[in-house]
DNA sequence: CCCCGGCCTCAAGAACGCGTAAAAGCCGCC
DNA sequence: GGCGGCTTTTACGCGTTCTTGAGGCCGGGG
């Protein structure tokens, strides 16, 4: 889950955006002034920082300049000052982003998207799908099972990488010999039955008790995490 | 140097933008138009793209999209449109920032600075890539072993560039024939075959047993750090 | 009880993709 | 013109992968 910390000594604000973040899936964090919120940062680990400017205690730069010395948690400023003097000094300062309240609850929501995603990008978090017996790395294009790698035909990554990708969905025989044989082949059942069994004996512990291969008798397959 | 690609119908804000930049530094490309603006995007990778909104030719939606297909570069747009609703589909579709015309030459100056301040420090770092046999530097196009620098030629430096910038990641054939041969020869799978057997024989210590040049039959290379 | 559809397993030939070598073509340069 | 470096093309042997068919298992329905 994403993690906000919101930083903000009026907390009708905080109240605000509590409750939409929460609502939207965002685990919600807050501060009410400079140093609690350098505090809530370090132990929190947070995704993103939405900073007010007009702190109790300490600057806004002063907060931006806490942060920045050991993170690149993105940081979304909100001020009350629209002069572009103040907005040129904390986005020099390090800030992501600048919002003058008062603000659209849509636009800030956003904004933080972008942040986030921003921030994920740079992490460069690889997509990986693990269950018990083996790991699906779905950006370098390889299966581990006991540390080990365990080499699969293009054929079998194409059946993996569909399950992967809709992890403990049921994923149809149809969509699967579409997309890994194309349209022609969507009535050879038997593919899927030739394929499974040999992704079983690579992937599975006990092959003919398939723990995570799930056949759904005449519906599909499904990855069991 | 820094370049920023400014796209705008507008020649005068064109030129404002144009005149703003050179004087601080930044290398300034132009474009009028959606179509020539990712033509451009392409050909001159800019470290950050100023776009307006309303081109003549396409939506900015799908000039975002067009270049978030292939690349990360950080998008501040440009528009006249005031609406949240309009703020929210261009940052949702990946841009990285909004700013509303008419707009302060300061504030978007420091806008820009932020967002050039991200794309490094996401590119982050030297671009070197070491394996235990041989060193790619990717500043400089060199490769050495031993100490010594190993001669390859500009085919063969293409190749090792692309798997050298995905380092561990599976780069299929089709990728590697489209970024060095040119679309036209996307199914002469034959040239990376002679190629590889080259780059083996300069790079690795025993050629017929690649460590680190490793093909994945029917689906591409990948080069193991 | 038997039949039938769907599934699993096994095996063998065909088809494919890979590595290698070497020849042939194509510059630019002396 | 001749030379050298680079790229493209051709040919062949070999191992892997895909396809296909046959047989057996199981559960539900007639």
């Amino acid at each position: 889950m994403t993690s906000v910390l919101v930083v903000d000594d009026e907390p009708q604000i905080v109240r605000a955006l509590r409750i939409n973040l929460s609502a939207r899936g965002y685990d919600v964090m807050t501060a009410y002034d400079g140093k609690s919120a350098l505090g809530v940062a370090v132990a929190g680990k947070p995704d993103v920082v939405v900073l007010d400017l007009g702190l109790p205690d300490l600057d806004g730069v002063e907060v931006i300049a806490g942060l920045r010395g050991w993170s690149a948690i993105p940081i979304i400023v909100l001020s009350a000052r629209t002069d572009s003097a103040a907005k040129v000094e904390a986005l020099d300062a390090g800030a992501d982003d600048y919002v003058t309240k008062p603000f659209g609850m849509d636009e800030l929501l956003a904004r933080l998207r972008a942040a986030v995603r921003r921030g994920l990008a740079r992490d460069g978090g690889d997509p990986i799908v693990e269950t018990s017996s083996f790991i699906v790395d779905l950006a370098v294009k390889k299966v581990r099972r006991d540390g080990h790698e365990i080499h699969l035909t293009p054929t079998e990554w194409g059946l993996v990488e569909i399950l992967a990708r809709n992890p403990g969905r049921l994923v149809s025989q149809k969509q699967l010999l579409q997309e890994v044989w194309g349209p022609m082949h969507v009535n050879e059942s038997q593919y899927l039955r030739v394929y499974f069994a040999q992704l079983r004996r690579k992937l599975e512990a006990d092959p003919a008790h398939p723990r995570h291969l799930i056949t759904e008798p005449g519906m599909g397959y499904r990855l069991e995490l």
